[in-house]
RNA sequence: GUGGAGGUAGCUCAGUCGGUAGAGCUCCAGGUUGUGGCCCUGGCGGUCGCGGGUUCGAAUCCCGUCCUUCACCCCA
């Protein structure tokens, strides 16, 4: 295959996939919609800077992965790589601190990131998410947590890990860097060379390394857990509390530190051992310093990501929905091709999903396709013994025949329909 | 950006020691002159990813490149 590709790392949904897609983001809708979230869309991609000051120039995001162009009037942009900078951006332009807080908001769109595609991981993948913002109350942070685990109870997701951990905030996580940066000097030449680099840029990040040394070195480490402030001490216990409340089963894990560098308090993610080494299917934090970072008054917020590609890895195989039309209109003869034409759009008309061949195949084609699109009756017209303006009704499924006068085709097919 | 595996028909794959490309599925038609599914027969379908090299001869060996895939980094 020689021809033009899907570009690397993007990928092209068929009819039984795409299907499944909108199965999916229905119930993401539903579910978010029952928490009290409205959708809203932002544009493809923003003004670079946003990211760079929302995401943070520190982020792998911004140092590498950013598809960043210049337009033809000298702007850079940059195609949107996370959503939380962007409903940000779009909750200070349109004043939305003026509506009743917090302001809760959910998207389903693509991001877009340059790195090396694998399991789970594409250079355009979608994300579903979630944004409450202009609260600090800990039951904000709750609430996008159980909402997310209620989405991922409704698609059938099973065997999910709750990871949980506290940032801390500008109050006694500067301290806590600072100790941890001066343990981790002290055993330097225990670390790998990619911690002795996170070490100065930022430390906490040493905390996902995977190489065995560091992990060891990490587990001794001061953890922020023992670090924390009285007020993070406390939102993050409530947090804790009401998740086992609603029957969550959150897991501690010091090293849940997360590569965006607005993370405030907590931080969280959903992960599945059916998933590859990119088991993380969801997860987020708050972000309190954000909205101000990208230029709006001080603002608390908390939200989520879930990658569309990994909710579905992690449902597993699926029966394609594959609902086939009420009826499939057979011309026996040329002649009646044009009649089948007009019946197939008067039943349409009335309401119903018909099927019609539009490839010029023979009657015994015609009756194949119409078992393989999976309609209930066959609509048979031109049968020599039929009397003029009668059609002969096969049922698909059973076999048996019933002629019906044309005019009362739709009311038959929508009784029969009706009383399934 | 780094490393491993792999690219042959629309799909899943076979292809021996280097000798000029196959199967199954799908699709179309016929068997059944007017009734789908099962069965049988036939047909359509290939730049063997691309480029170069070795050779009388390359899907096969060598080099490069692109793409896929898995992992690292990091995220969703």
């Amino acid at each position: 295959m020689s021809g033009p590709r899907a570009p690397k790392g993007t990928y092209d949904l068929l009819p039984d996939e795409a299907a499944l897609r909108d199965d999916v983001v229905a119930t993401a809708a539903r579910v978010f919609g029952a928490h009290g979230y409205r959708r809203v869309v932002t544009p493809e991609f923003e003004e670079t800077g946003l990211f760079e000051r929302g995401v943070g120039e520190a982020t792998d995001i911004v140092r590498k992965e950013m598809y960043t162009f210049e337009d033809k009037g000298g702007r850079s942009l940059t195609l949107r790589p996370e959503g939380t900078a962007p409903i940000c951006r779009l909750y200070v332009e349109h004043g939305l601190h003026k509506w009743p807080q917090p302001v809760k908001l959910w998207y389903y769109c693509p991001m877009f990131r340059y790195e090396r595609p694998q399991a789970g991981r594409y250079r355009e993948h979608y994300q579903l998410g979630a944004e409450a913002i202009g609260s600090p109350a800990p039951e904000v942070d709750a609430e996008v947590i159980a909402m997310l685990a209620q989405l991922f109870a409704e698609l059938g997701i099973g065997g999910l890990r709750l990871a949980v951990n506290s940032m801390g905030d500008p109050a006694c996580r500067p301290a806590y860097v600072g100790r941890l940066r001066e343990y981790l000097r002290g055993r330097e030449d225990e670390l790998c060379a990619d911690c002795r680099e996170r070490l100065e840029l930022n430390p906490l990040r040493t905390f996902d390394c995977k190489v065995e040394s560091c992990r060891a070195v990490l587990d001794e480490a001061p953890h922020i857990d023992e670090h924390l402030c009285p007020e993070c001490r406390e939102h993050f216990d409530t947090v804790l509390g009401l998740l086992r409340r609603v029957g969550l089963e959150p897991e501690l894990d010091f090293r849940l530190v997360r590569g965006l560098d607005y993370y405030t308090r907590t931080t969280f993610e959903f992960s599945s051992d059916r998933l590859g080494a990119q088991s993380g299917v969801g997860g987020g934090g708050r972000y309190d310093g954000l909205v101000e970072q990208v230029g709006g008054p001080p603002t608390p917020g908390v939200g989520f990501g879930s990658g569309l590609e990994r909710i579905t890895l992690a449902m597993g195989a699926r029966e394609a929905p594959g609902l086939g039309p009420a009826a499939f209109v057979v011309a026996f003869t040329d002649e009646v091709r044009g009649d089948a034409f007009v019946l197939a759009q008067g039943l349409r008309r009335a309401g119903l999903a018909v099927e019609l061949d539009l490839a010029g195949r023979s009657a015994k084609g015609q009756l194949k396709q119409a078992g393989r699109s999976g309609a209930a009756y066959a609509v048979l017209l031109g049968l020599e013994e039929l009397p003029p303006e009668t059609v002969r009704v096969k049922a698909l499924a059973g076999g048996g025949e019933e002629d019906v006068p044309a005019a009362g085709v739709a009311a038959w097919l929508t009784a029969r329909k009706e009383s399934e």
